[in-house]
RNA sequence: GCCGGGAUGGCGGAAUCGGUAGACGCAGCGGAUUCAAAAUCCGCCGCCGCAAGGUGUGGGGGUUCGAGUCCCCCUCCCGGCACCA
């Protein structure tokens, strides 16, 4: 055995090995349990970052950890390979998205490879490749003939100079990132997804979840947002005809505060007022630039103009105002809210701006109301009472409501219903690098679904976006196309799917054999559902979602036997990093990744300033945030890798700090990885000189408790693993070894035997962190060919026992030393152990305690 | 703004149930080794204080023999907000 430590040699060494045996080969088989550890796949953005490597150290230590304890191990791995980044590659490099996209597989895939993570590569997929994304269109279809796929218009951004739709992300402080073009609102149609069909389901099923963070099950049902409420309309008369104006609320108790009404700008209530009123027409106008992201929406200030159009109160008769405001979003409800300025917060501030006024129907014992200034009482549901409400006085929320509803229903102008704040999933996208939805547009037939003998729709590869619209426009090949049903001429849907269905799925292709004729086979029931799935927080809503949605899909169709694809789920916390960018009149942000900054701090720290080292010119500090390719704030592993070796990084990474917190990047660590792992090799090469001893019955007592400390030590790191608490463990073989070093300083009689033993457990304990070191030293030490397949290890019993125990001693709750007791003593002989000693009596001056508090095998506290 | 999470030494973090705050590292300081350096090894290391001791887990209040941990209020930071993935 060598002896220094080499990495890149070891690292060869072991991840060949791992390749001739086929180590990481998954194959069904009843023989075991299975365990199918899944982490999120990466978009192929061009190289790892700090994010990747945690998430799939995390996945390959879980993975790792459960072949040592006897399970059939699946871990997969593949490509989110749709996406707007290679089109944004394209515009700048003018390379087709294709290439760029299967460059950047190549380069990551090697960088995965270097890292040993222990995966089946023969399952690798790429969601671009049409034998994968056939299946998104098959099932597309399929939701079309159930209803679950539907069209209807869709409000997108739209950039009037590009003549293109902006993602959100391209939408910066209400332009267009590349033209500075001010965004305008624009409806066009679209094919939505009816997840909303499944809202009860995908709630209720939330608590078939045990294994999911209950922070991640609050946000999806948050999401969700199932509220019940009263759908009810206000009456009106318009050019004589009978007309009724619907809203929703969840506060029918309040109905009888109604000052006003207010409805969108596209409702068309609004559209007929502005017919001959130039001044609410520019309002419209101007409602057309504001945000459609609710970010937005809920921060912008609150704007509105009043129609001079009047509905009635469906239950006073009054004549309440119509007013068109900002705030307002046709695409949500009904386009339509009643205004209870009194007791809704929003409301409330709109009222005060617009001099409106603002009527108290809800009382609270001991509160005074006061309409200058909004207090958190106003819309208190729980200890209200109606007043000013005529026949609902004095009724609580419960039974206010129920008694409007009824009044409303019984005049058929309204009736008790259930909302969810989900909306349906819209998911077309006029993007040239996604999967084409399967649709034929004929002249004479409509929207016709292309048969599927004749799927995939295949996307051509070799386009290249310049930013001005999908490509796919002027591609007459792709375009033109005989009506699958009369055989005319007709054209092809250019809009490509939402990425999400490509990860929709993803872990379910997986476990199949990728089936030229199926979307899954009979091998994804042996692994599915997920045992465990790891990924970033960030996607705790949108893609889980999804995800489940499309699951139970797929087994309404009766594709597949389970209700929840991830039984377990560890949502790991983002890796961020500094964020550095200038803003140019005109024309696109230009970012600047941290090692090209030159950094400005105050005394405290603190930063003040930066500026790019190329030209030396000021540059905005933006904060701190997700590492992420396009705020170029990603730091490379590679770097690292190449100087320390993978295990060293994987060990930081681990050591860092605890998987599911948010980890600001610093490398300052890594060196002490390293050093770890230099003594680590180290310590084997000493022992691989030696001849192998068992561990005598009597050790000497110092070596004892080294052994002790060695087994407890493990114990404690087998529950941190099952806890996820990766960097304990690192700790726990960082402790070990500085144990093992003692008693090989020490040198006492048999301290080769327990360095030995101890040893074992060590490397066993690190292989799935560093498994490489662990591999090489395994077999150098003659303990066995694989690692892989050594059972974990065990804390022995023998190797704990103690004969005397050190409690704490507290006098009044303050730490004052310590008192010494046999292992077995009772509650009352400890008492006596500590009003007897010396610390305790010096308090007591000769006072009886007031109380003695013992907590066994804790602390002993004197009360005084 | 709304929903979810977080805050512990100079830094990353530890502390199963409410029971010794700061494990394990990084940085720093002192020493050994060395012609010298790198590497390695040994020791010290929350703050105030010469010490006894006091004080300390973002800030304020509360419960308890005892609070980083439980309850109430506040501040700041991070994630998500439906076309970034």
């Amino acid at each position: 055995m060598q002896e220094k430590y080499t990495p890149s040699d070891i690292e060869k060494t072991a991840q060949t090995h791992w390749e001739s045996t086929q180590a990481f080969r998954a194959v069904a088989s009843k023989a075991k349990p299975k365990y199918y550890c899944l982490s999120m796949f990466p978009y192929p953005s061009g190289k790892l970052h700090m994010g990747h490597v945690r998430n799939y150290t995390i996945g390959d230590v879980l993975t790792r950890f459960h072949k040592m304890r006897g399970y059939n191990v699946l871990q997969p791995m593949g490509w989110d390979a749709f996406g707007l980044p290679a089109e944004n590659a394209a515009i700048q490099n003018s390379v087709p998205p294709a290439q760029w996209t299967w460059d950047n597989i190549a380069y990551m895939k090697q960088q995965l490879q270097s890292l040993g993570f222990a995966i089946d590569w023969s399952r690798e997929l790429a969601t671009c490749q049409p034998a994968y994304y056939k299946w998104n269109q098959w099932l597309f279809l399929r939701m079309l003939e159930k209803g679950i796929a539907y069209k209807k218009t869709q409000v997108v951004n739209w950039d009037p100079v590009d003549q293109t739709v902006l993602a959100n992300e391209q939408v910066i402080d209400g332009r267009g990132w590349r033209t500075g073009a001010l965004v305008e609102k624009r409806e066009i149609p679209g094919y939505y997804l009816n997840i909303t069909k499944y809202a009860d389901q995908l709630l209720d099923d939330l608590d078939k979840l045990p294994g999911w963070p209950e922070r991640v099950k609050t946000m999806q049902a948050n999401w969700i947002g199932k509220s019940h409420g009263v759908r009810f309309a206000f009456p009106y008369t318009l050019d004589g005809k009978e007309e009724k104006l619907w809203v929703y609320t969840t506060r029918a108790d309040t109905i009888m505060g109604v000052t006003f009404v207010a409805v969108a700008a596209e409702h068309p209530l609004a559209a007929y007022a502005a017919k001959n009123n130039a001044e609410l027409a520019a309002f419209i106008e101007e409602c057309k630039h504001v945000s459609v992201m609710e970010a937005d929406m809920a921060t912008m200030e609150k704007k509105g103009v009043p129609t001079g159009l009047f509905v009635t109160h469906p239950l006073t008769g009054e004549q309440v105002e119509v007013w068109i405001g900002n705030y307002v979003l046709m695409g949500y409800g009904e386009g339509a809210v009643m205004a209870v300025p009194a007791h809704d917060e929003r409301d409330f501030g709109f009222a005060l701006k617009y001099k409106l006024p603002i009527k108290q129907v809800v009382a609270v014992a001991g509160q005074t109301f006061s309409a200058d200034a909004w207090a958190e009482w106003y819309s208190d549901k729980q200890n209200g009472t109606c007043i000013h409400s005529g026949k609902y006085d004095g009724l609580g929320y419960a039974a206010a409501v129920d008694a409007i509803a009824a009044d409303l229903s019984a005049k058929g102008l309204g009736e008790k219903t259930t909302q969810y704040r989900l909306r349906d999933w819209g998911v077309s996208r006029q993007r040239y690098w996604g999967c084409p939805i399967p649709i034929i547009h004929c002249g004479s037939c409509g929207s016709v679904p292309v048969p599927d003998d004749q799927l995939p729709v295949k996307l051509p590869e070799d386009c290249v976006p310049d930013g001005s619209g999908n490509p796919l426009h002027k591609r007459e090949d792709f375009l033109n196309v005989p009506c699958p049903k009369c055989g005319k001429p007709a054209k092809r849907e250019t809009d490509t799917m939402d990425t999400f269905v490509d990860s929709s799925w993803y872990y379910a292709r997986y476990a199949s054999k990728f089936s030229e004729t199926a979307m899954v086979d009979e091998e994804t029931a042996y692994w599915m559902p997920v045992d465990q799935y790891i990924g970033g927080i960030e996607h705790a809503i949108l893609h889980l979602l999804y995800s489940r949605f499309w699951s139970k899909v797929m087994r309404d169709l009766g594709l597949v036997n389970y209700d929840e694809p991830f039984a377990n789920l560890l949502t790991q916390g983002m890796v961020l990093n500094h964020i550095f960018s200038r803003h140019p009149e005109k024309g696109a942000i230009q970012y600047f990744a941290p090692e090209e900054i030159d950094l400005q701090k105050d005394d405290a720290g603190r930063i003040t300033g930066a500026r790019a080292k190329a030209d030396g010119l000021p540059v905005t500090y933006q904060g701190i945030g997700t590492m992420s390719k396009s705020k170029r704030n990603g730091v490379d592993p590679q770097a690292l890798i190449d100087q320390y070796g993978a295990d060293t990084a994987r060990f930081f990474m681990m050591f860092a700090s605890p998987p599911e917190q948010t980890l600001e990047w610093a490398d300052s660590g890594v060196e002490g990885a390293y050093r770890f792992l230099k003594r680590v090799w180290a310590f084997g090469h000493t022992l691989s000189a030696q001849p192998q001893c068992p561990v005598p019955q009597t050790l000497d007592s110092a070596l004892g408790t080294i052994r002790r400390e060695v087994h407890l030590t493990l114990k404690q790191a087998t529950y941190d693993l099952s806890k996820h608490q990766f960097n304990t463990v690192a700790s726990a073989g960082m402790k070990i070894l500085n144990a093992l070093e003692k008693a090989q300083k020490d040198g006492a009689e048999g301290w080769l035997s327990v360095a030995q033993e101890g040893f074992s457990i060590l490397l066993r304990l690190l292989s799935p962190i560093t498994p490489h070191i662990a591999h090489v030293l395994w077999q150098g030490l003659g303990h066995g060919d694989d690692i892989l397949t050594a059972p974990w290890p065990e804390p022995l019993a023998a190797a704990l026992v103690q004969d005397e125990i050190e409690l704490v001693l507290q006098v009044n709750g303050k730490h004052r030393g310590s008192i010494k007791v046999p292992a077995g003593a009772d509650k009352a002989a400890i008492e006596a152990a500590a009003l007897a000693d010396e610390t305790t009596q010096r308090f007591l001056e000769g006072r009886p305690a007031k109380k003695v508090v013992v907590v066994p095998g804790r602390l002993v506290n004197v009360v005084v």
